[in-house]
DNA sequence: GCCGTTTTCGGCCCGACTGTTTTCAGTCG
């Protein structure tokens, strides 16, 4: 049984705040809590880096004791410093932390002085008024408190960046309507690019931030203001997202900009870098003593700490600062890398548009290249293709390749992984296509050894080029299917065939994570928009901020190649 | 608990807003 990098951040986080809760050092809560961000960023389980005895104090923010505790944790699935202080401290109360204006102080006041220990003692005690009694607690806190538990579900829900993207449009509208207002940006993990967002982080620059934040607090789709002051304020919208405004001059644009987009991790990670050279760093700029020397642009900023530029989908401390001093930061890929869309769909089967619409719209876009690939027969649902149909498809794809010039369209299929690792159409007819995307579309559940085996099975076909939505997740709908994915992204490296960063934005598909993970495989992907109309091929940009948030270069991208190029890396061995 | 071209000990990012306080603690990002 593997235990999960997300399974040891639990117990870290949960560790820290039960010590948290007792008063321990807050420095050593911290660590607790760094290691389990970093842990739930890191593209390889622990379990794989213990086996192949790699040094875990390695890993920034892990020394000997946490190596120690990790090690433990994949061994028993147990971490025993937790259970000695549950003995003290109740588990549950680490669930109260997690509503919005309880913190660690409060959290003790409330189980010491109330005995409140889970949600509904604190449900009972915020509607008998005994809340208010707590020093320190008054009427206000006791109502705040009151508010937040009917909305309180336990789970974190973060909206989908494309979702977030239609919200944020008519905000800025709303903000830029405003005399005073200069630059407009959005920060954040929206900046970051992140396939979700918690909340929307806006950095605004002006002379008077108090009016700004009044025009703010007056959008129409405001539906709850939770605070208000003259350079900030947070709201909440109908539409479920919430919204920080930060409001600060031009002077400090560069600095507020590094400051609002984050991560927290980089943040500090920069922060300190500064304090080192005796500088302080905080989001109106740099300052020496009292002196400001930099903070207008936010080259000047990294400048000031001795590193070059870094973009934002980088930032999340994942080794970037240590790649920016070595001069080894990654040349992100960019949209106009794109030379081809290699997942698309026609009317065919489930596609909205037909062949020559598709093939049209690819050209228009400059594409040298396209395949198509619509389903087979197993995917019933959508009309999937049989022998005979996919060959009706290739002849129509040769009689537009002859009229098209300087674009081709590529023969090609999305073929279904069966349950027993065979593909869903003979070899006979996969040799007429000129590659093929393969994908597992049923029997999710099965065990992580026996997918992981029943998708290199299929990639022993030497028809098999290039796996589609390798995780099979949904954002926010459906989690991923158990797999080995390092087993799976050898497999493929090992047999000459390739992943898919697949561009749906509620699929992308590969995972930021392991989009790195490949690249220091050395496997290369493909970035393709599962295209099912014209227009989701513009869609290739949100799979390209994937693959940027997976350190992915022009070079690790194969529809970034030339036609010639990329016929002969999807030639198998 | 981590970490080190100032350090193996003594630091550890920094500021805004709220509520309960008469100057600040708690929380958040």
């Amino acid at each position: 049984m593997t235990v999960h990098n997300s399974e040891i951040a639990v117990l870290f986080d949960r560790l820290a705040d039960l010590l948290d809760i007792e008063g321990a050092n807050p420095f050593r809560v911290r660590a607790y809590r760094n290691a389990a961000q970093m842990l739930r960023g890191h593209p390889r389980d622990m379990d794989s880096l213990i086996k192949q005895n790699e040094d875990l104090t390695e890993l920034p923010g892990i020394g000997k004791d946490l190596a120690e505790k990790i090690k433990t944790i994949v061994e028993t699935g147990k971490l025993p410093a937790l259970q000695e202080v549950e003995a003290r401290t109740p588990g549950v109360l680490s669930d109260l932390m997690k509503i919005q204006g309880l913190g660690p102080k409060r959290v003790k006041a409330l189980y010491k002085n109330l005995g409140i220990r889970s949600i509904d003692d604190l449900r009972r005690a915020a509607a008998s008024g005994r809340i208010r009694e707590l020093e320190g607690f008054g009427a206000k806190t006791e109502q705040m408190i009151h508010e937040r538990l009917e909305h309180f579900t336990g789970k974190e829900q973060r909206t989908r960046l494309f979702e977030a993207e239609a919200v944020v449009n008519s905000l800025l509208e709303h903000l830029r309507r405003h005399k005073g207002v200069k630059d407009v940006t959005v920060a954040g993990s929206f900046r970051r690019r992140r396939e979700t967002v918690g909340d929307l982080d806006i950095l605004v620059t002006a002379k008077k931030g108090a009016d700004v934040i009044d025009h703010f607090v007056k959008y129409d789709e405001v539906a709850e203001v939770i605070s208000k002051g003259t350079t900030r304020s947070t709201v909440h919208l109908r539409s479920g997202l919430s919204v920080d405004l930060r409001v600060v001059p031009q002077v400090s644009y560069g600095a507020a900009l590094h400051y609002f987009t984050g991560s927290k991790a980089h943040n500090i990670a920069v922060r300190t870098r500064g304090v080192k050279k005796g500088y302080k760093i905080n989001e109106y700029g740099v300052f020496r003593k009292d002196k400001r020397i930099a903070g207008r642009t936010e080259e000047e900023v990294y400048e000031s700490v001795g590193l070059p530029y870094i973009p934002p989908e980088l930032r999340e401390n994942r080794g970037e600062l240590e790649a920016a001093r070595k001069g080894k930061l990654p040349e992100l890929i960019t949209v106009k890398d794109i030379r081809g869309d290699l997942h698309c769909h026609t009317n065919a089967t489930d596609g909205h548009h037909t062949l020559k619409q598709m093939a049209d719209a690819a050209a228009e876009r400059g594409y040298e290249y396209m395949s198509i690939n619509d389903h087979s027969r197993h995917v019933t649902v959508a009309h999937g293709l049989d022998k005979k149909r996919l060959l009706e498809q290739i002849r129509a794809i040769d009689k537009i390749n002859e009229k098209l010039e300087g674009f081709t369209v590529l023969k090609s299929i999305e073929l279904d992984i069966l349950e027993d690792g065979t593909l869903d159409l003979p070899d006979g007819v996969l040799k007429e296509l000129d590659l093929t995307v393969c994908s597992v579309h049923y029997k999710f559940n099965l065990s992580r050894s026996r997918q992981t085996d029943r998708i290199l099975r299929a990639m022993d076909n030497p028809y098999f080029n290039i796996l589609a939505h390798p995780g099979g997740r949904l954002i926010n709908e459906r989690d991923p299917y158990p797999v080995d994915m390092e087993k799976v992204a050898r497999g493929a490296l090992e047999r000459g065939c390739f992943l898919e960063v697949n561009a749906q934005p509620s699929r992308l598909d590969l995972t930021d994570e392991d989009c790195k993970m490949v690249k220091e495989m050395g496997l290369r992907v493909s970035v393709a928009t599962d295209a099912h109309s014209t227009s989701n091929l513009d869609l290739m940009r949100f799979g390209v901020d994937q693959a940027r948030r997976g350190w992915l270069e022009k070079g690790d991208v194969i529809n970034t190649r030339s036609l010639r190029e990329l016929k002969k890396l999807l030639k198998r061995k």
